[in-house]
DNA sequence: TTGACATGCAACCATTTGGTTGCCTATTAT
DNA sequence: ATAATAGGCAACCAAATGGTTGCATGTCAA
């Protein structure tokens, strides 16, 4: 949990991901193409991603493809996001009152 | 966006998150309390927080109470999550036949 | 009014992070 | 066979991060 989290924290990661999400099973090279990095440092935010398990990868011949796995965007929106929607309105009314208690 | 993923990124943030879910409007020397940390440790991760607008903080007298905000992370959850639920199927069973593919 | 309590500020520190460069290996195309 | 292509590995670097300690300030209670 705490891996998908740190992955997700990084800008340039998240862009990979929406580039796989755009169009999967992209081979390195693909990825790097219009981004102000090297490709090792692209490799390395894929294999943070890798090791989130939000990206699968798959060596074909000399190329390397690779697959996003929504599993676990999909796991932090179930136990995680909802939980703090629950109480959201709840949460927010007595935040105002304190506010408003603030002014007096 | 990126200082809400950010701040969500460290352990120690989510669980003070966690706590002021539990029970809202908490001091700082509450949200210390049983951590393994000094209160400046806390202060800095609040601060943190603060910024990505997911703690609002009230001064009220010498206390300083902390209120959870959960409109980042709702936002986050329609924003980012819902995007990659979308696609989810389509891209698991992609990932399943290259992996197939792969093994042949 | 003075001491205790709640918080703030700043300097400092070690580790992690995001990136680089240089070189090596494996696969494909000519 | 050999050159070009796709990717991997390792050392290095600067900046950000997460934490500490020490001291200062503001507020409440005796």
């Amino acid at each position: 949990m705490d891996e998908v989290f740190k992955a997700l924290a990084d800008a340039s990661r998240r862009s990979l991901l929406d580039r796989l999400h755009a169009r999967n099973g992209q081979t390195l090279n693909e990825l790097c193409e219009g981004l102000a990095m090297t490709r090792q440092a692209v490799t390395k935010h894929l294999v943070i991603l890798e090791e989130a398990n939000l990206v699968t990868a798959v060596r074909q011949g000399r190329e390397k493809l690779h697959y996003l796995n929504p599993v676990p965007i999909h796991q932090i929106g179930e136990r995680w996001i909802r939980k703090f929607e629950r109480g959201k309105l709840a949460a927010l009314s007595e935040l105002k009152r304190q506010l408003e208690k603030r002014d007096e």
